[in-house]
DNA sequence: CTTGACTCCGTACCATAGTACGGCCCCTAT
DNA sequence: ATAGGGGCCGTACTATGGTACGGAGTCAAG
């Protein structure tokens, strides 16, 4: 794959391109030089697979719940070797993904008890004040 | 119980005065009546079991990921005898929670693989980068 | 050698879900 | 009766993660 413009590596990241100088302006994605053009600024910037790697990593941690900020310690740890606190991160967030996953799981069932109690007639309110009981939430 | 004031219904909420009054501009609580008080507004308006069942309600329904919007629908129609949309909000998000679900699964392993292959040394930098693969999300 | 699509950049604006502030009022205990 | 702790209300501000806009420059095709 040849190197892009900015359009093509949103493309490739499945953002916009705003999104992606936005992740540049918060440090997330480098701004390669502009090629000497031949204007008073130069020329058009050129994005290669390494970008468009870092862009779809910084959407998968995104997925994974990890702050904008927490990404960014992310991808500057990648060119470190403090071992050490990438695992702490990792695993921090493992434990509040399972926390999470937990507790999707619970709501699931409350709405899946509402969906079902309030199939089985046909008119009248059903209770969805009650459909929820003891799901204390603690994340977010 | 008796009934409390609004400091009184926050707590058992698990939220904070300003979020309690938030929801009420939001409609999705009411706002009691103020007594006929002295003054030239009224005294301190009380509320019962019934509004602090109803925030947590709204509590648990976030955590199911409906919006504040969604929300609002879902308490009206506790109101109303309309099961179809009733069930049909509760399935649709069951179906993204189905899918939240399965991304967070994903995106934990990779997470988990990113912990012990970073584990396994105790210097030079661990890929971070691409710890994450495939792992094409969809929902947000 | 012009047109049209795209880039670059700064700055402004948006939605969501709160959180804070300040002035005034009420109520209860001392 | 007075002080202090809440309550009430409008309005403003915050954080997060974008999204939009306008003007100027660049570049490739016709």
């Amino acid at each position: 794959m040849a190197d892009v413009t900015i359009a093509g590596l949103a493309r490739e990241g499945g953002v916009g391109v705003e999104t992606v100088r936005y992740y540049q302006r918060r440090g997330l994605l480098e701004t390669p030089a502009r090629p000497e053009g031949s204007g008073s600024n130069g020329g058009i910037r050129r994005y290669t697979a390494d970008d468009v790697r870092r862009l779809r990593f910084i959407r998968s941690a995104q997925a994974a719940g990890f702050t904008l900020e927490q990404i960014g310690e992310l991808v500057a740890l990648d060119a470190t070797d403090d071992r050490a606190r990438a695992r702490q991160l990792a695993n921090e967030r493992i434990a509040a993904l399972d926390l999470k996953i937990q507790e999707l799981k619970r709501v699931r069932a409350s709405l899946h008890r509402l969906a079902s109690e309030c199939g089985s007639a046909n008119h009248g309110p059903c209770p969805i004040l009650q459909a929820f009981e003891a799901a204390t939430s603690a994340d977010r």
